[in-house]
DNA sequence: TCGATTTCTCAAAGCGCTTTGGCTTCCTCC
DNA sequence: GGAGGAAGCCAAAGCGCTTTGAGAAATCGA
């Protein structure tokens, strides 16, 4: 096995003796090559270290065997811990189907055109697309360019008419919000994705339907849109528990948003589960899990990295041209109910608007 | 400007009565082409959307632009967070730069084949190659490759004759152990990565070093090695904390270990700064910062953001054929006191092994 | 036995670019 | 006015593969 020198396929004909349409045929798995012939090659090309030119293959079949990944740079960077893991997921099934995976940094202001030049350029197979925002005029962009595509996601309004995965977040966020509805809470806050995002939108509009449907208004004053660091959850559950009339219960878009609402709250040596309740959502992060709380969180579960790799396999199969229908494909969060949701520790102040019962 | 029609320069040729050759020079900024008629091309260019079809750029030239990254998967897949912070580094240069990213993900028995591949296919100008592990073949390898590459880490043994970014391991775990010392501290944990890895084996031996320049022995019941979760740095915390004889200061080779240090040093109602104190290194989260634990915690920092941007740099110029010689950087870590590190509250005890006052 | 298949192999075209080498013009300068 | 350059353009080769269309050899059927 030689390392350095390269060898090529004109190069291997001439030794073996070969046409080049032969050799390729045999290493291709073509049926018309005798099977000793192939054997001669498939040796000869182990022994010489033979790899095809890539680049050649492409522009020959025009496939290139790879997906892109746009990844969002500059604002939203920090969304980076579910980008990787969802990364992990693709990787997965990318070495797997031996799929090359290219990853597109983009700034919002640009990703228009580095979809054009994708698309453009051949330079890959097929693209996923994410963090979908309000008023998103990428998946559109993506319908009427000739590349496969599969959202992460989905837009706020407008049809469904295209392939996507998604999780049911408002269902989440509704699961959740009942939840604590039905342990009594009165006043719960939400420590929110950026207020652009598709995705966050979609859980505040949970929430706010289940409260609605227990004749409870929300109040402007318990949310929070941020980005999802610890430090944004540590500044928005200050700030929750500074107010006159302060939240029993917390619903968390993110488990690092939790981390830093679960600081302030030790801080304030407050109790988890008894003096305030909290639901995170939970991406599944390997290394670090709601279980291992102080107190373990009782969260909505949606694994990201599987995300990933359900993505990644629609995307080889709509290069493969499987495809039949836009297929649509909506993953239900599991409520997963841990020591950090309690009933709510007092009643809901009698005076002013008091809520309707809730039913049980 | 055309959306899925794709237009290639046989066309554009046609369209502008010019030969491939003119145009191919205009667009790429040749000076052999009239001014006026570069202008020409390049409007049509932008009128009819033309991207030149990168398979066949890259055969022509040999040259892919782009780089390559092996992404372990599998075993030390706790590293994603790492990887990801790193990757967008990296991202922030591609863009600039113009060149794309490959993440390569490969199982760790499958490198060797996943490098050869990707020198004999040309199908990356470079690669980056991390997590450096004891007794590494994959350097060597890649030196026999002809194939730019820069290394992100250094080989524990044997020369450092290639191109290399590394962080002085040792001096930080150095640094920080002689702060804990001088602090009156004796007794020093070390919740470390895993025990193949280059880094942790390096800073492992900083601190040992440290210890014994101070006339100290290290405990083995001090050390873990153990990937680099917070449910591992809990674990190994509460481990540290039942000892007989348990340590009043604990070094952690990351900020995920040190959130499990922290749960399990809170959950024992011990005071971070006073009845032990803490060093982390801190790789530079943007959603995970040190100055907001609930005790601010010292640290050594060196961001691995820019360790990212500045391989990406290197690599750029690798393949520019820039390089002079093999380059090795070694970045300092910076120490950064705050809260965590406080004077050891008692002296070790002179007698035997008295249990730990587990308060309340 | 000979024509018809089937089996195996090959030469050559083509993918869409870049780059070499050469060919016109048009100046410039003595 | 003509040698010598510079400026601007082009035809064609070539990058390393796949694939088409066809041909030689072997096998088969009757």
């Amino acid at each position: 096995m030689i390392g350095a020198v390269v060898v090529n396929l004109k190069e291997l004909s001439k030794l073996l003796n070969l046409s080049q349409t032969t050799i390729s045929r045999a290493l291709n798995g073509y049926p018309e090559v005798n099977e000793v012939t192939r054997q001669r090659v498939l040796n000869a090309a182990k022994a010489t270290g033979y790899r095809p030119n890539i680049a050649a293959q492409r522009l020959a079949t025009g496939r290139t065997n790879s997906i892109g990944m746009v990844m969002p740079i500059g604002a939203d960077r920090d969304t980076d811990l579910h980008f990787a893991e969802f990364l992990a997921g693709m990787a997965e099934v990318a070495i797997s189907q031996d799929v090359q995976l290219i990853v597109h940094p983009s700034r919002p202001d640009d990703e228009e055109a580095t979809f054009r030049r994708l698309a453009a350029g051949r330079s890959v197979d097929a693209v996923y697309l994410s963090y979908i925002r309000r008023g998103d005029t990428r998946i559109d962009l993506l319908k009427s360019l000739s590349l496969p595509f599969v959202v992460h996601g989905r837009s706020l309004d407008g049809p469904h008419d295209y392939p996507l995965l998604d999780i049911d977040n408002a269902g989440a966020f509704v699961d959740a919000t009942r939840l604590l509805i039905q342990l009594g809470h009165r006043r719960i806050a939400l420590l929110n994705g950026p207020d652009n995002l598709a995705f966050a939108i979609s859980r505040h509009e949970g929430m706010v339907g289940a409260l609605s449907k227990y004749a409870l208004t929300p109040d402007p004053d318990l949310l929070q849109h941020s980005p999802m660091t610890e430090e944004n959850g540590y500044r928005g559950m200050m700030r929750f528990l500074d107010l006159a009339e302060p939240p029993t219960a917390l619903l968390c878009s993110s488990m690092v948003l939790a981390l830093g609402a679960v600081r302030a709250i030790n801080q304030r040596r407050l109790t988890i589960g008894e003096d305030i309740s909290i639901i995170a959502h939970d991406d599944v992060f390997p290394y670090l899990k709601p279980e291992n709380f102080s107190t373990p969180l009782t969260t909505t579960r949606s694994s990201i990295r599987a995300a990933g790799v359900r993505i990644a396999e629609r995307l080889i199969g709509e290069v493969a041209g499987l495809r039949a229908e836009p297929q649509q494909e909506i993953w239900k969060a599991e409520l997963i109910v841990r020591a950090s949701t309690g009933p709510a520790r007092k009643a809901p102040k009698p005076g002013g608007s008091r809520p309707a019962e809730a039913a049980e």
